[in-house]
DNA sequence: TATATTTGCATCGCGCACGATACAAACGTG
DNA sequence: CACGTTTGTATCGTGCGCGATGCAAATATA
């Protein structure tokens, strides 16, 4: 019994990870210029495509804890891109609205998925292989979330009836 | 012109980063077990092929800055996983290397990468794409790792001669 | 209706990541 | 040898991510 599997090489996490930084890293110069990180271009993108959802529904389409989007979003808040405001339905849900300057930062939003790709295309990378990888990565992320959701509902406790 | 590169589902970058999330999520129940974290757990991999290397060979291998290793490795030593040594030849490089404790741990790490692929595989997704997802994610870290030193190189300064 | 449970969000503590900065050792140049 | 520059590492501040915990509103159950 060898132990190359605990080759960095040989490990798939270990890609993924370095990837998924590398590629933040990419995106920061031109988020730099709006003023925002990664994780707010992504809660404006959501919000972009449809505005007014609560925390928790950004929250399952982000796959973000919202102990993570709390602190998010209010810092978006002070930045005066959302307002945030308790619904009058159910006082525990927190409605997520994109002010005038949040809504008007897509507009300048818009060119950077384009030049992210052409700085990639540039380069020996198929365009096929990026869709192969996000098809891919699409599945993974699938099995990882579902696998995640069933392990979480094993509660300790037997099930009551 | 239309905004639908702006919606989630057509990035890259954002299966990229959920992926990624989710995968180290996935670790963490087997590297709860031997008490570190998943970075922790790259550091070691790395030792464990080569002990002995400096801040600066680790750095290179994990595509990770100093300023993120530092603060990491001093956790590792007081963990009593690593030891850190000034070296003679030249004082200002730090040498890492494992403790008996850090050297052990890698018999309790060899399961886990099997263990992970099972937990995979179980599932939809075919073997041979997640080595055809490792490929491409390795074209796209050479490419993206590349561009980033091409461009840390543009000083602003005029190249003197 | 009273009580128990669930749900939605927030807070806290910790460990990354990383840009900016600092600093001493090593190196290069005159 | 004196100097300016480069190199290797560390420190600081900020923003995530996330497990654990807290809490009030909503819901379910008795």
């Amino acid at each position: 019994m060898n132990d190359t599997q605990l080759q960095l090489s040989n490990q798939i996490c270990f890609p993924l990870y370095s990837a998924s930084r590398l590629m933040t890293q990419a995106y920061k110069p031109h988020l730099d210029e709006l003023g925002i990180t990664y994780p707010q271009y992504l809660v404006l993108m959501v919000l972009w495509e449809n505005d007014g959802l609560t925390v928790n529904q950004i929250s399952g389409k982000l796959l973000l804890k919202t102990n993570t989007l709390s602190p998010l979003l209010k810092r978006m808040e002070h930045m005066k891109l959302l307002k945030r405001s308790r619904s009058k339905e159910d006082e525990r849900t927190v409605i997520i609205e994109l002010t005038t300057e949040g809504k008007q930062l897509k507009t300048k939003a818009l060119p950077i998925p384009e030049k992210l790709v052409a700085e990639l295309k540039s380069d020996k990378i198929e365009f096929e292989d990026l869709l192969a990888l996000k098809d891919t990565l699409c599945e993974l992320i699938s099995v990882l979330n579902t696998k995640k959701v069933v392990l979480e509902n094993q509660s300790v406790e037997p099930i009551k009836k």
